[in-house]
DNA sequence: GGGATTTATTTGCAATTTCAATGATTGCAA
DNA sequence: TTGCAATCATTGAAATTGCAAATAAATCCC
């Protein structure tokens, strides 16, 4: 058995592998936009509304320190605004300019479709189903799993803490 | 239809949380052995035996001045060695030491089957062999779909380079 | 009400990554 | 064989990231 080969065929590494090269694919695509990927995605997700610093980190996996400089450069693009927030002035609200807006419509298209399409090529809905959740289901085992690494109450060390 | 939560669900954002949450996860594990998840991955790779710095970067997707320098550093730790490739003096051969070896073999356990383990618990063994042929099949089309950005010989865009 | 605690964002700094440029070597064809 | 494009690794410089500390505001609770 050569060993070291099984570097191919783990499941965590062929994953890395393909956001990896989503990644590239991505960034490539928006560099003409000035962004990169993580831009991409916090543009796109303004769409939905309006969100605060910390919102945005949840929903993207950024750093709130991360965000908060890539929020500036954006800032500085004319891409969005960010204003205090009347109601908790702790929290800073993020929004879409008019140019951001348009053009996070503008190039939705090739991100939400064109990227699963490729991804999905071959694969009937109902596979691309099971396949979706499936990475949900992923998800929700690594939470459980980081939970399990905290520092928690608990006394037995193999206890989820979701159910 | 609420555009923005789209994001949500897309098939390319759920493998980059499910990616970022691997890594942040072998990172925190990594680190007592003073290394972060790109050098785990050179680690490993090694075992399969000895690799130019370009073949290392093609196999775990960095870019060679990222390894250059990584590679740099780990060999100042002691873990592997550089030597120019006799055969083409362009190129270096790098090589585990004894002790990244042992580094290698003593860990690679927990890296190639805990975190599968975490990643694929609740599903059974046909599953996870549907879902692994599936993540293959992805790679297959982001390489197809990465040949066709290259400026190629053929006129028709829409032709994949891979059968 | 007022001090301790928690929450939210930003900033300083060191480490790391990227892009572009460089140096060295090789392959190839004129 | 000489000249030139291609290949490989490294390095400099700029950009970016992550972590921890700093700052500021809200909430808790006596």
């Amino acid at each position: 058995m050569t060993i070291g080969q099984s570097e191919d065929r783990s499941i965590p590494f062929l994953m890395h592998q393909i956001v990896g090269r989503v990644e590239a694919l991505v960034n490539k695509w928006a560099r003409p936009l000035g962004l990169k990927i993580e831009g991409v995605r916090v543009l796109f997700r303004l769409l939905g509304g309006d969100r605060t610093v910390n919102e945005l980190a949840r929903l993207t996996g950024a750093e709130t320190s991360t965000l908060s400089r890539l929020l500036g450069r954006m800032s500085a693009m004319g891409l969005l605004t960010r204003r205090r927030d009347e109601a908790d002035a702790r929290s800073v609200i993020v929004s879409l300019t008019d140019t951001g807006r348009k053009m996070a419509l503008e190039h939705q298209p090739v991100y939400f479709k064109d990227y699963e399409d490729i991804l999905m090529s071959g694969s009937g809905a109902t596979e691309a189903k099971s396949f979706r959740r499936h990475l949900i289901t992923m998800i929700e085992n690594l939470d459980a799993a980081d939970e399990e690494t905290k520092p928690g109450t608990e006394t037995t060390p193999a206890r989820a803490a979701r159910a």
